[in-house]
DNA sequence: ATAACTGTATCGCCTGTCGATACAAGTCTT
DNA sequence: AAGACTTGTATCGACAGGCGATACAGTTAT
C-alpha cells in the first residue's frame, strides 16, 4: 500500500514527540507552539475545539492561545469562516530563517544555474535528523502540488539527498538514525530494510552521490549530492529528480550526478 | 537615496507595530513571538543579550524564551556558534501555511504554466494590508538573493501587485492604505504622492493591471494583476517582471499583461 | 423543535514567568 | 598573563496571568 506523502502521515516522526520529555515543563510558550502544530496532522481549516483536541491541550487554553496568535496574525480565520488556518505572519519568520542561513544564500544562485543546466527539478534540502527539510525548491516542468513547497519535509533514510547526507556522516550516526527511522514504505520499492540501506549507503560512499528510484514517488528517480558545512559535517543535499518514462536510472545518474556534485561544490564551504 | 531592500527596512511598517496597543496584555506567548521577531531588523546572528534588547524584553524573560524556543526547534545556534539564529522548525509552519492556504494551491499551477510560458520572473504575492507578501516565487533568470526568498514583503503602496490589488479595492480603503503607507522610496522614481498613487490606481482599474517601472529596483519593469476572492474581493497578486535592458516599458505590458491577467481569472474563484 | 456544533465570556486558584542577582566560561585589550 | 569585557547559565521569590471549569449565544444539521 502506498503512504500519501501528500498527508501529513508521511512517515516522519513528528517533530513534537520527544521534545517534552518531562510533562512537567510544559509551559505557555510551548503550549502556543503545540497549538499551531496541531495544522501539522490536518488538511482543512480547524474550529477551536478541533485544534484543541488535536494539539492535547484543553478548550480554555487553546481558547486563549488561539486569541493570542490571531491577534498576532499567526492564526487567522479561513476564507469561508469555517475554521482557523495558520496565518501570515509565519511568512515573515520563514523569510528570516531563510535570509539568516548562510547556506541558502550560497545555494541559491547555484542552483538557479543548475536548474537552466538540468532542465529537471532541483531542490535543496537540509538535514534535521530523521528528515530532509526542502528549503529551495525549483522545479521546471509540471509537479504535484504538495511537492512543490518550502518546508516540505522527507524522510532521510530514504531519499536521495537524505541517503547522500549518511553517506558523509560517521557509521554510529548513520546507525543511530537507521535504528529510529520510521520504516513504513512509501511505495513497493521503499528500501527500508538496515542492511540493504546500509548498502545503498556504502555505494552512495563510492560513488560520491546518492541514486534513488520510485522510493518516493512512483515514476521517480532522483540523485543526491551532500553538501557540507566548514567542518565537513553534511548539513543538506542537492536533488535532482526526473521521470523513468524519460530516463533509465543510469542514464539519468550519468547525465546528472556530475552537474548536481559540481553544484555541491560550488556550495561546500572549504575554509 | 536608495533604500535597500535585502534588508529589513524595507519601508515596511514593521508587523510588530500597533498589534499591542495596550502595554497591560502582554503575555508569555506575545512575548515569545516578539523575541523571534527580533530576528527581522537584523542581518547577522544574534546573542542573546542582543535578542533581548532588540526585542525590548529584560534579559530573564528573553533567556527563559530563547532556552524554551530553542529546545522545540524555534531557534537554532549559529553554525559557528556565535549567536542564534531562526530554527528549521518554522518552516514546518511555513509548509503548514501554505498547504493550507487554497488560494495557493489553485495558484502553484497556473504559475507554472505562466512562468513556463513568458520566460521572465513570475511571482505570486498575498496581500496583508500595507504590504505584499510573496508566498510563491519562480525565477526564470538569475536575482540577487534576497529577491527570491518565499516571506519577502515589499510595501502595497508602491509595487505592481499592490497596485493591482489596490484597483480593485473601494476607495476609501485605498485612502486609508495610502494613508498609513511609509512613503519612503526605494529609487528616485518611486511613486508615492498621494495623488500620483491615486492616478496609478485609476489607470490600473481602467487597463486591468497595474505597471511600475523601476520603483523598487533599478532597471526593473513589472505588471501586477490582481488575484479575487470568492466576493470579488482581491486577495493578492500575480506579478511578472523584467529588465529595461531588454524590454521597453509598452512593449513589457504589451506582451505580458494579458499572459498574467489570463492567469489571473484562472485562478479566480468564479462561484 | 432539539441537538450538536461553533466561538465567546467570566472567575478564581495556583502555576509558571520575570526581575534581580550571581557565576562560569570565553574573547579581546592592555 | 591579568584585567575588562563579553558570552550563556543558574537560582529564587513575588505576583501577574494562564488554565480549568462552567456557562452562554449564535449557527448549522437532524
Amino acid at each position: 500500500m502506498l503512504r500519501n506523502i501528500s498527508s501529513g502521515e508521511n512517515g516522519i516522526r513528528n517533530p513534537d514527540d520527544g521534545k517534552r520529555e518531562d510533562q512537567l515543563f510544559v509551559q505557555a510558550v510551548a503550549r502556543a507552539m503545540q497549538v499551531l502544530s496541531a495544522f501539522h496532522r490536518t488538511q482543512r481549516p480547524l474550529s477551536l475545539t478541533a485544534l484543541a483536541e488535536a494539539s492535547g491541550v484543553g478548550r480554555s487554553a487553546a481558547q486563549r492561545v488561539v486569541h493570542t496568535l490571531q491577534t498576532l496574525g499567526y492564526i487567522e480565520r479561513d476564507e469561508a469562516g469555517r475554521g482557523y488556518v495558520p496565518g501570515i505572519r509565519l511568512l515573515d519568520h520563514t523569510h528570516d530563517y531563510l535570509r539568516l542561513n548562510p547556506l541558502i544564500e550560497r545555494a541559491t544562485p547555484v542552483l538557479l544555474d543548475l536548474r537552466r543546466n538540468a532542465r529537471e527539478r532541483v531542490d535543496f534540502s537540509l538535514f534535521d535528523d530523521l528528515r530532509m527539510v526542502y528549503a529551495v525548491r525549483m522545479q521546471s516542468k509540471r509537479e504535484t502540488f504538495f511537492a512543490t513547497l518550502v518546508g516540505h519535509s522527507v524522510p532521510t533514510l530514504c531519499t536521495s539527498g537524505g541517503r547522500a547526507v549518511m553517506s558523509r556522516l560517521p557509521d554510529v550516526e548513520v546507525e543511530d538514525i537507521i535504528a529510529r527511522s520510521d520504516r513504513r514504505p512509501f511505495t513497493d520499492k521503499t528500501i527500508t530494510d538496515p542492511q540493504e540501506v546500509r548498502e545503498k549507503i556504502t555505494e552512495a560512499r563510492q560513488l560520491g552521490y546518492a541514486l534513488t528510484v520510485e522510493e518516493v514517488l512512483v515514476g521517480e528517480v532522483a540523485v543526491g549530492v551532500a553538501v557540507l558545512g566548514p567542518n565537513g559535517r553534511p548539513l543538506g543535499a542537492i536533488h535532482i529528480a526526473g521521470s523513468l518514462s524519460e530516463w533509465t536510472p543510469s542514464a539519468f545518474a550519468e547525465r546528472f550526478a556530475p552537474l548536481a556534485s559540481e553544484a555541491a561544490h560550488a556550495i561546500n564551504r572549504v575554509r
